[in-house]
DNA sequence: TTGTGACTTTAAGTCCGTC
DNA sequence: CGACGGACTTAAAGTCACA
């Protein structure tokens, strides 16, 4: 899985959603990341949708933003 | 992460509901390994929550298993 | 048909920084 | 505050032989 490939995928979608809430909630990245337990250029990665997220850290995001995991894949 | 630790996870929750859903199917592994485009013994991993599964391999799962990513996270 | 250990390759994820 | 880069460590991806 190249990192630079452009293709319209699951990650670029649950990137948009973490943004979206993460600024709904009046969050910085770096916030959200202390919040989850991960590191602060991280984040931006995942926002970026340049890292293919494991499950255990979609959770810790999930929690930090006090979602449910249901809402980060909405209309998939 | 751990291979052999015990936490009651979320990838033991992923990993039942992608066993409940194939057997629903009368799949095998390797059946669904082929329609997922994943490796047969990888798929066992996956249902005995030995691997932290990444975003992408998540969704071929579930575009194999012709459910919703949401359905797999159903009571999260 | 599935579980498991061993294994190599690739990518996740951290940490330093600059703009 | 966030994008981005380089260098790095750890873990996931992916495969195999055999139980």
């Amino acid at each position: 899985m190249n990192k630079k490939s452009k293709e319209k995928s699951i990650l670029i979608l649950f990137g948009e959603k973490v943004r979206a809430e993460r600024l709904k909630q009046h969050l910085s990245q770096e916030k959200l990341a202390e919040k989850a337990g991960l590191h602060r250029t991280y984040i931006g990665m995942i926002e970026r949708a340049e890292k293919n997220i494991t499950l255990e850290n979609i959770k810790k995001i999930a929690d930090a933003l006090k979602v449910k995991i249901t809402n980060l894949f909405e209309e998939l």
